[in-house]
DNA sequence: CCTTGACCTGGAGCAACTCCAGGCTGGTAG
DNA sequence: CTACCAGCCTGGAGTTGCTCCAGGTCAAGG
């Protein structure tokens, strides 16, 4: 899958998804013998919970803490549950002032 | 009063008043002889409103227009309104999907 | 008279994108 | 075969909304 589909299938833009890559948020993607992207399912299942994370407001800071645990293969999930765990009270917080 | 305590009750940062003055979203404030800002009672009721939009997340852009429409000693409250009302969709919107 | 603290300005730095110019490539149309 | 076009590429500049910093002024206290 190309860069145009992937955005529309993850909801990032295209731009986002280059610069996601660019700052290490994503796994460098694989390349097709023109140079181009190739998005793998995985890819874009994970640029998919990206997405949710960014559109609750979820700094890139601990997007990328987050990225970094799950791209490790640690099987302690502890941190990324921390995180998790930490953002929700930040979102109850944000809604309670709603 | 000077900019450190009007800081501490509109709730905007002695950066951020000075930068909002800057780009025009509080008129120019008075100043002492000594060149200082001396912020009136209005001064801090308006920095406090626009703390609160703010805080909301409404867009400079927004915050600029209603700061604009107020400044200009219209009655008619229309845009005001217009943009409230624009904003409080939002709001909504932001709420439920919370 | 010297220091201290609060204030001043202009400008750099930061987060998180977004947009743009200039260049390649693969597929289709003439 | 060649010309063209869409879609992709990169590096870098621009945007929003602040925040921080260096270097300077001024009034008041010791």
């Amino acid at each position: 899958m190309r860069i145009s589909e992937a955005s529309e299938t993850s909801g990032l833009s295209v731009d986002t998804i280059r610069y996601y890559e660019k700052i290490g948020m994503l796994a460098p993607i694989r390349r097709g013998s023109d140079g181009q992207r190739r998005f793998s399912k995985d890819d874009i299942n994970w640029m998919t919970q990206l997405n949710w994370l960014r559109q609750t407001g979820m700094p890139q800071a601990d997007m990328r803490a987050f990225a970094v645990s799950v791209h490790s293969g640690t099987k302690d999930t502890s941190e990324r549950y921390a995180i998790l765990l930490r953002h929700r009270t930040v979102l109850d917080q944000r809604r309670r002032e709603l």
